[in-house]
DNA sequence: AACTAAACCAACCGCCACTAC
DNA sequence: TGTAGTGGCGGTTGGTTTAGT
């Protein structure tokens, strides 16, 4: 026995939605907010699949949605946050405020994804087209690594100081095996000579020697010497969160913290502040908040409030 | 002007995780 | 503990627009 269908297939439209639709349901929203869709289309008068609606609303329909050209910043953005978190498109859209995933993903498709292409970059890897392709060992290992990263604490966010710093040290690796910044024009990398677990550990499949391998091995060191970088990247439980922060309200207003970067059911958030080469800085969502209610309440206080 | 290919992007589909029962 | 319902996500599709010939 198979799952239910969403809905009913057959009393419901698809394709482009009209302008009545789109009206129909941001009235909907806009009196009722945001809850079940499932039985949203019926009650705002739709022939649609709660699904569909859904979706119309976060890529199309929302007030906060910015719309226009992505600015090189937000390109910048993209490419970091992809090379450290892959294709998870909802993940980078919350540090792109007014950005859905859907946009993302089609920006990243048809733009970034040549850009890197012609900057002679694997937008898959981030790393050199040409570099020669690593053993299945490290492959796994990589991507083993790569997997824990990204999903390791999606279903158990990390509770205890021992769990984040094992966090922080996972992100890390994949940041130095994965990220080469002097392909990013706009960064300013540290020249620091690093020798990443791979360099330690890979062997290529086209190699035969160990006096190949050393060279090999040399070249890649030297070729990587300007690329590496200094990611000072900090991990932390985020400063606490006022209830009304976690209103839908609020919700809707707010992009996602960067701060869910380990999944929906994070429930206690995660500081994930990064600073690149001690010059650049990012502030996670959590913290920016935090700045902002000191700040307020500190307003408050000079004004005899 | 007509045709074709490439680029773009909204929407769909299927899967997965979470939750309630 | 198992199951069904639901929301959310990522991959993919297909229609439309734009550029090139």
């Amino acid at each position: 026995m198979g799952r239910s269908p969403c809905c009913e297939k057959e009393h419901t439209n698809k394709g482009a939605w009209t302008k009545e639709e789109d009206q129909r349901l941001m009235d909907y929203i806009r009196v009722h907010g945001e809850g079940c869709w499932r039985s949203l289309p019926k009650a705002a008068g739709l022939l649609r699949c709660g699904k569909s609606c859904r979706l119309r609303w976060i890529n199309y329909l929302r007030p906060d949605l910015k719309r226009g050209n992505f600015t090189d910043e937000e390109d910048e953005i993209i490419i970091k946050l992809h090379s450290l978190l892959g294709n998870k498109w909802s993940l980078i859209a919350g540090r792109l405020p007014g950005r859905t995933d859907n946009e993302i993903k089609n920006y990243w498709n048809t733009h970034i994804k040549r850009k890197l292409i012609t900057r002679g970059i694997d937008p898959h890897t981030h790393r050199p087209l040409n570099e020669k392709t690593t053993t299945a060992t490290i492959k796994t290992t990589t991507s083993a690594t790569t997997k824990a990263t990204q999903l390791d604490f999606k279903n158990t966010p990390p509770q205890s100081l021992a769990e984040i710093s094992l966090l922080k040290s996972q992100l890390d690796f994949k940041y130095n095996n994965n990220f080469h910044s002097s392909q990013y024009s706009s960064f300013n990398p540290k020249k620091t000579e690093t020798t990443s677990v791979e360099e330690n550990n890979c062997t290529s499949s086209s190699m035969t020697t160990d006096e190949e391998q050393r060279q090999q091995q040399q070249q890649k060191r030297e070729s990587h010497q300007d690329q590496d970088v200094n990611l000072d990247l900090t991990i932390g439980l985020a400063p606490s969160q006022t209830s009304s922060a976690n209103s839908a309200e609020s919700r809707l207003q707010q992009p996602l913290s960067s701060c869910q970067l380990f999944g929906s059911v994070l429930t206690r958030p995660v500081c994930v502040c990064w600073q690149l080469d001690g010059e650049r800085r990012e502030l996670c969502r959590n913290c920016q908040n935090q700045n902002q209610n000191q700040s307020s309440k500190s307003n408050h206080s000079n004004n005899g409030l």
